[in-house]
DNA sequence: GGAAAATGTTGAAAGGTTTCACAAACCTGC
DNA sequence: GCAGGTTTGTGAAACCTTTCAACATTTTCC
C-alpha cells in the first residue's frame, strides 16, 4: 500500500479548506503577509516566507478564487462557446485559441451551444455574470441582441467564423463566399453543369454565404441560377448527409446533379456514405466537394475534396485579438482569412 | 462618510456593471431588499418588486457571480476534463453529461487536457481554487496524485471512462478488457490466425485493457500470444493510423497479419485509408476493428466493425454520480458498462 | 379596540482576498 | 547619536452578495 494515501494524514476532510487567515494564524503572522507571500515573495523575508509556506501546506490551503475574482472585478477565465462541439472544426479552432491563451497564462474553458440559441443566451448570461476575462463565440446567429449588449456592458467579445454587425465587436472569419466560389468554380472546370448544393438550415451565415459564393461561380461562368440544385438539410451533420444523398441519389437521371458542394464536410461525408452503399462511383457518378478539410475528410476512403479553412490561425487570431480588447483607445477589427481548395479523389479521380 | 452619493453615479457607463447597492439607491430600497427580489421574490410586495426591477433593467444590473461564490462557499460550475477534445468519442461523452447537468439546472464548461498531464494539473488546480461544484475527468493516469488530493480536500470528483484507486473516487467506465476480447474473438471466428495490435501509448490504461483483452480472445481460443503483432503507435489519432497502416503493409507477407484491432476509431480510419491508397481490400486483404464506434466509423466509405461503447449514457451516469458525490454516507460507486461488438463491412463482406 | 399573527422591510455581519497607508525595526553615513 | 533611508510587517477598508434577527406596518380575529 503506498504511503501517500495514509489513512492518519487526518486534514480538514470534509469541512471548509483552509482560508489564508487561517494560515496567517497559524504561521503567527499577519493576513497582509501571507498575501505578500503569495503576490509579492520579494517583499517578506525568507524566515517568514518559509513560516508561511509551511504552514500552507499543512492546512493544505488552496486559494479561492472567488474571493481573488471579487476583489480584482474580473476573472482570469477566456471561454469558447461552441457552435458545434460534435464538429472537428471547432475543437481545431479550439486548438488554436488554446495555442494563445497559453502563451498568455489564461486558463481556456468551453461550452457547446449545440447551435441552440436559448442554449447560447443561457451561456452567454452565465459568463457575463461570471466577470469572465474574455469571451470568444461563434454564434448562432451574430446579430442576436445578446452579443451586442453583452459586449455594451463591458465583457470583452469577440466573434470568431462570422462577422457581427459592424463596428460593435472585433471578429475573424474565413471568407465564406470566395470558399464557396473555389468550389463550385471547381466543379465547372472539371465539366459539372448541374451542382447539388447541400446545407442548412439557411438561416446559418455560414450556409447562406457558402451558398452565396456557388451562385456567384454559376454567374461568372454564364451560368443561371437553374444549374443550382438546392438540398436543403436541417442541420450540418453527417446522420443529415446520408438523408441529402438518399433524396439525391432518388432524382431522376436527367434532373440528377453530377457534382455536389456540401455546406460542410460532416454532410459531405454523409452523402459519400449514401454513394458507396448505392455503388454509386465518386467521382465518376457523382463529384463531392466539402467544406472545412476537417482530419476526416482526408481519410475518408475517397478523400474528400474540400475546403479549407486556417483553423488554428482562425482560433489563434481570434484569441490575439480578444487580449487587447481592454486596450484604450481600443478599435474594433475584422480580420478575413482566404480559404484554399484542396482537391483530392472525390473530384478528380486520382492517378 | 461613504454615503458620499454624488448624483454622477446615475449614468450607467462603461465602467464597473451596477451592484446591488447602486439599484438599491436607485429605487429608494434596502439592499436586503433587492436580493430578496432577486432569491424570494414572494416576500417583496409587487410594487416594490416592480420599482426594483425597473431600476434593475436602467442600471443593466447584472448579478456578481463571483460575490455569490464566495458567500455560498462554491460555484454552481460543472466542469468535463476531455483527455482529447479531438476525439468525437469525448464529445459525445460530454452530450452525456450535458443532457444531465441541464435537468440540474447547472453549467457545463468544458476543457481540453490533450492527453497531456503537466495541462491537466494545471486545470485540476485551477478549478479547485474555483471552488466548483464538480468535476468529471477522464484523467491522462487515474492514479496520479493531484486527483486524490482534489477529491480528498472536498472537491467532489467522478472519474469518466477509467476506475480510480479503489474507494478513492466514484467511477463510471466501460469494460474495455472484455470489448478487446469481443473484436479479437471476432476476428479468429472470421477465421484470422495472426492479428495486429495497434494503439498506444501504452501506458493509457484504455490502451492496455484492450491489449489485454485481445490476450485472453487469443488464450480462451488456445492460441499463443505469439498470434498477435504489436504495432505501438505515440497517440491515438488518424495520422498516427496511417503511419501504422503503412508500417503493416511493408511486412513481409507471409509475417503480415490478415486482420488488425485499433485501439480506437481514430487509429482504424488512418489505417484504412492507407490500404486504400495501397489498393489493399478490405476485409479481404486485410480486416479492421475499430474501438468506440464514432459516427465516423459508420460513415467511412468502407464501414467500420467497431466496439462501441455506451458514450451518452457514459456521461449521463458519471454526472449522476457527481450530483450524488456530497450526500451523506456516500459511499462511492464504480459502474461498468458493457460494450458491444458492431460487426460491418470492414471484417465481412456486404451482402 | 386591542392582542396576535402575517407581511414587508431593514441593517449588519460574514465570506476570503487584495491593497495601501502606516508603523516598526534595522541600516547607512556623518 | 541621529537624520534619513530601506526592509518587513501590520491593520483596516473594500469588493458584492446572502442571510437572518429584528423592526415596522398591516391584517385578522375575538
Amino acid at each position: 500500500m503506498p504511503e501517500a494515501g495514509s489513512p492518519d494524514d487526518r486534514c480538514p476532510g470534509p469541512g471548509r479548506p483552509a482560508s489564508m487567515k487561517e494560515v496567517a494564524a497559524l504561521a503567527g503572522v499577519s493576513l497582509g503577509t501571507v498575501s505578500n507571500v503569495l503576490n509579492r515573495p520579494d517583499r517578506v523575508s525568507s524566515a517568514t516566507r518559509t513560516r508561511v509556506e509551511e504552514a500552507m501546506a499543512q492546512l493544505h490551503f488552496v486559494r479561492n478564487e472567488s474571493a481573488r475574482q471579487l476583489r480584482a472585478g474580473q476573472s482570469r477565465m477566456i471561454v469558447y462557446v461552441m457552435l458545434d462541439g460534435g464538429n472537428p472544426f471547432f475543437t481545431d479552432v479550439a486548438r488554436g485559441i488554446a495555442d494563445a491563451t497559453d502563451e498568455n497564462g489564461s486558463g481556456l474553458f468551453l461550452c457547446d451551444s449545440g447551435n441552440h440559441a436559448e442554449r447560447e443566451r443561457a451561456y452567454l448570461s452565465r459568463l457575463e455574470q461570471q466577470r469572465v476575462q474574455g469571451i470568444l463565440i461563434t454564434p448562432v446567429d451574430p446579430d442576436a441582441p445578446a452579443l451586442r449588449e453583452t459586449a455594451r456592458r463591458g465583457t470583452p467579445l469577440v466573434i470568431v467564423d462570422r462577422a457581427g454587425p459592424a463596428g460593435v465587436h472585433c471578429s475573424v472569419a474565413v471568407d465564406d463566399v470566395l470558399g464557396g466560389e473555389l468550389a463550385v468554380r471547381h466543379l465547372l472546370e472539371t465539366g459539372h453543369r448541374r451542382v447539388a448544393f447541400i446545407g442548412g438550415p439557411a438561416g446559418l451565415g455560414q450556409v447562406a454565404d457558402r451558398r452565396e459564393g456557388a451562385c456567384r461561380a454559376l454567374r461568372r461562368a454564364g451560368l443561371g441560377a437553374g444549374h443550382l440544385v438546392d438540398l436543403p438539410t436541417a442541420a450540418l451533420t453527417v446522420e443529415e448527409g446520408r438523408t441529402a444523398g438518399a433524396r439525391l441519389a432518388r432524382l431522376p437521371a436527367p434532373a440528377r446533379p453530377t457534382a455536389a458542394f456540401c455546406a460542410n464536410d460532416l454532410l459531405a461525408l454523409g452523402v459519400l456514405q449514401t454513394c458507396v452503399s448505392r455503388r454509386l462511383d465518386v467521382p465518376g457518378d457523382l463529384a463531392i466537394v466539402g467544406y472545412d478539410d476537417i482530419d476526416f475528410a482526408a481519410a475518408a476512403a475517397v478523400p474528400l475534396t474540400s475546403v479549407r479553412q486556417p483553423r488554428r490561425r482562425l482560433g489563434r487570431a481570434a484569441a490575439e485579438l480578444l487580449l487587447r480588447e481592454t486596450e484604450p483607445e481600443h478599435e474594433h477589427r475584422h480580420v478575413l482569412f482566404t480559404p484554399e481548395l484542396v482537391i483530392r479523389s472525390s473530384t478528380v479521380r486520382a492517378g
